[in-house]
DNA sequence: CTAAACTAGTTTATTTTATAAACCTAATAA
DNA sequence: TTATTAGGTTTATAAAATAAACTAGTTTAG
């Protein structure tokens, strides 16, 4: 009946984050906290969770002397989207 | 960009609950155990979390003298899930 | 009749999660 | 050279989710 929603996928600022990271290329730390207007440490935290299951990429460089953090989304991040997505609709249309 | 999503109803049980209140006049207790398979307990908390808030109604009576609980959603209740269909989708369409 | 098992939930205690404030390190500006 | 800014991370707190234990009563088997 109600398929299991990946609970990671499942909150809304991880879900932003990756819904952002399957229009791009990469995305740099900074585009995430203008496009989400979460802060810093919230970012920074689901950044994390998101790396750590493999769900994106996180590459650390520096940028004019500044530290810079852009992210990118795997092959497995984004079969988890496509999952979740189809998951998501036996919940959204009860009446199809 | 990201519309905010009513915390209310982005819960994977609340949202199974309403989503099967959507398709029926009112529900029992047992019918929404069955079909959501989860806890007793934790249908209780999440049909007096969806009450508190006016989504739904809780009916209590007996019959053949056990107690029974029935719900069913109000129209406060459908406004909230349609406005929560139209703001996932923002996250869930990225390409369009 | 009475003890065990069952119905229909609710409450409570614990764990997990989310979040923002405080903090850190280095770079640039005054 | 000390103040401020950039770019984050860590930690402390609050909120939520969950399941186990409990309540209250009913049915059934011995």
């Amino acid at each position: 009946m109600f398929k299991h929603l990946d609970p990671l996928l499942h909150n809304q600022l991880r879900l932003s984050i990756m819904s952002l990271l399957m229009n791009v290329e990469s995305a740099e730390f900074n585009f995430l906290l203008d496009q989400t207007k979460a802060t810093k440490g919230n970012i920074s935290v689901q950044i994390s969770k998101l790396k750590e299951a493999g769900y994106i990429e996180v590459k650390k460089s520096f940028r004019k002397n500044y530290p810079l953090t852009t992210c990118n989304i795997t092959s497995k991040g984004i079969e988890a989207f496509e999952n979740y997505v189809k998951a998501l609709s036996g919940y959204l249309n009860p009446n199809k």
